[in-house]
DNA sequence: GCCGGCCTTTGATAAATATCATGGGCCTGT
DNA sequence: ACAGGCCCATGATATTTATCAAAGGCCGGC
């Protein structure tokens, strides 16, 4: 809710998200019904059991959705990266908590008004439906991960994921990236499966391997982004494959 | 292809599902885009890659969501049940097969005259949306289930699952079931990110805990619903626990 | 500059699950 | 009735990952 460009000229989301589907004055409107607002990371947005009242459009940052385990572990079930929407929910209350990662900015739309506007514009409704179904194609892809995957594996599909959809820092060719990332190995393991350890110790892997360099623990470089995807959909676990840098012995 | 009854009178889907969105006209101009087929169990649907050129709506029986890996390994990403809705997709080809589990009955839509009749009636749009917002909500449960519990937990996540989504035989309280398993030990592992073994000891664990019963091994009576319920959630995979039944030593 | 707190890495060990192997049950076709 | 194929249960062992523990790096505040 600080300093807030409220013109939606330069903004990601009227290209690709929500926004895209209307035209001039159904935008104008739907600007009406908005409330824009910024958020430092790790700020909860809605809890698990609020009232579903607002939708939400992330116009930058990502946002974490997170359950919350009866011992109090915590599980990262979907990222919600700038041009999504969210909030879409069939029940009253939300089921999952929903927190920035990163610094956010977003608009606000509250439910009742939202949902009216959306009767008297189809096309906004198609455009939504279009993306939960990305939505759901994304997280039926992560069972895949979580449920098949080794350790190696989920953190090299994590990286490519992230490699996909950051903003990279220029002067990198198409099939390298170098990004800083905006997770703690706590916060991976949430969303992988895996306890923070698991997650330092593949990250010393793929540097080993040379498929990732870390000049500092957040900041990744990728250099050949088809060798991190092939380690991603490894058939193997085993750590045979760990002999892929032939070492000199004494 | 068999005998098929053609009208949607006794259809659950026209209570449930896609088709209780429209009023009677438009229903008898949906049947017309339609073709109803039956299918014994282990009929492919569609391959993965296959053009998305159908969208089905399932009248009966449960669908499987597959995707093979390289080594041949499958997951199963998804159990599609009456009266849901199928091949929805932004892409022009499937990324995943759907093959029959049960005997399974549909209606299949070709996909470019559902979309016509879909943007006349955005009612049944809205339908579907809802749905798939539905389906979202499962998936991101199901990523739960995957990343974060053990296996003794999956098993009983999965039999409360059938619990509540199986047709019961009758004379069974609100609080117990009783079902035939549509599934092979191996289906199950697939399903749950474990393998066929695994899942077979912690049917045996529940057994012994009396949380089930298994006159044979695809019949299933779960005399407790709250009591699977109350293990599906537990926090702790070890196997302390088993000492739950007291045994006499000699 | 130094302290304290987080984040990260790495090692040692324990626990869970996969893998490999065997035998038994049931059904089907001959 | 018997043989051959699944499917299932269960034991022995191997592998992977979690858990417990310790120490180093970085950063912000005092």
């Amino acid at each position: 809710m600080h300093g807030i460009r409220t013109r939606c000229d330069i903004c990601q989301v009227w290209r690709e998200g929500v926004c895209s589907a209307l035209d001039v004055e159904a935008r104008a409107q739907l600007l009406q019904l908005s409330r824009r607002k910024a958020l430092p990371p790790h700020n909860i947005i809605f809890r698990d059991g609020d009232e579903a009242d607002h939708y939400f459009s992330i116009t930058s940052g990502i946002v974490k959705l997170v359950k919350t385990l009866a011992d109090g572990h915590q599980h990262i079930i979907g990222l919600i990266h700038q041009p999504d929407f969210m909030g879409q929910t069939l029940n009253q209350r939300h089921s999952y908590s929903a927190e920035s990662a990163t610094e956010v900015e977003l608009c606000a739309y509250p439910r009742a008004a939202f949902d009216i506007f959306m009767k008297a514009h189809p096309e906004l409704e198609h455009r939504i439906f279009e993306m939960t179904i990305r939505e759901l194609d994304v997280c039926r892809d992560w069972t895949l991960l979580l449920g098949r995957k080794c350790s190696f594996e989920r953190v090299a599909g994590f990286l490519l994921m992230m490699a996909r959809r950051m903003p990279k820092v220029p002067g990198h060719s198409e099939n390298s990236a170098h990004f800083a990332l905006p997770f703690t190995r706590a916060e991976m393991a949430d969303y992988l499966g895996l306890t923070l350890e698991t997650v330092s110790r593949q990250f010393s892997r793929l540097k080993a391997k040379g498929i990732i360099t870390l000049p500092s623990s957040r900041d990744i470089t990728i250099p050949d982004i088809g060798l991190l995807s092939g380690v991603a959909q490894m058939e193997s676990c085993s750590s045979a494959f760990d002999e892929g840098q032939s070492r000199v012995i004494a």
